[in-house]
DNA sequence: GTAGATGCAAAGTATTTGCGACAAG
DNA sequence: CTTGTCGCAAATACTTTGCATCTAC
């Protein structure tokens, strides 16, 4: 895991600073969608020297490195998610804030097809879903 | 179509003063999703003394009233477009900044499988597509 | 007349940046 | 060594808010 960053950094000439490795390590071992105050909470932990500075510089780099993304859901500050193999997408329960993740294929090509349709090739799509948890 | 602006805040109890007639009728033109900045300067050609503080509490109002709706899209300032009748999504082109507007009544369907299927029920969501323009 | 709206400037948030000290390659 | 990074604090960008004045109803 913490490999594949690395290498992944060396490939684009990224320098390995201990805070830059602690980050991958602490978003690495994230299953949630931390925003970048609790990220640095987190990483503070260990390295309590860490400024929040160095964080949002961190989340910025390793976005373009294509390492984290960014996810700006409705009226919360910026979470970012580890990038990981497959696609998907989320779906945010409006009561307690819960997140969770799909992955549906029919509406992936749905999506192609849509863009197709109006001249243009897809590069990227953002698609969240709110919701009420239903009572059975 | 003004008047539905005005009988909208009526109904809710919303005092109609010139400055939020003018910012609903400056919507009601637009066609396109003008950020705050963008629809102060709008109004400010025809009511010179409003003041941007107005501008952004009036569009939240408004958001709340039913008669906007507010987009995030990826990495711009905030923009609102008025919420017409018709549902619809958005494409953006990642080159030039267009917005295109488009309707999938299989994708709406498709979301609402999705949330059920999760336990959920749909209410609200998004779905942004990011593309290039192709050329033939 | 009164509750609520406005304009202004000041205060918040979230994020970015300049700079001298420091560490990776 | 040299270039890039860090921590810090100051700066920025966008948005909200306190307050005295004014306006819709």
């Amino acid at each position: 895991m913490t490999t594949t960053i690395e290498e992944r950094c060396r490939k684009k000439g990224v320098k390995l600073t201990d805070q830059r490795k602690l980050i991958a390590r602490i978003m690495s071992n994230s299953h949630d969608h931390p925003n970048v105050e609790e990220l640095h909470k987190r990483v503070s932990k260990i390295d309590t020297k860490i400024s929040i500075a160095t964080v949002y510089r961190t989340v910025k780099l390793f976005e373009e490195t294509g390492i984290l993304t960014k996810h700006d859901f409705r009226g919360e500050k910026a979470r970012y998610e580890k990038l990981s193999g497959y696609h998907h997408d989320h779906l945010i329960d409006v009561q307690s804030g819960e997140i969770l993740e799909f992955v549906n294929e029919e509406i992936e090509k749905l999506q192609e097809k849509i863009a197709e349709k109006l001249g243009y090739q897809l590069v990227d799509h953002k698609l969240e879903l709110y919701g009420i948890k239903k009572k059975k």
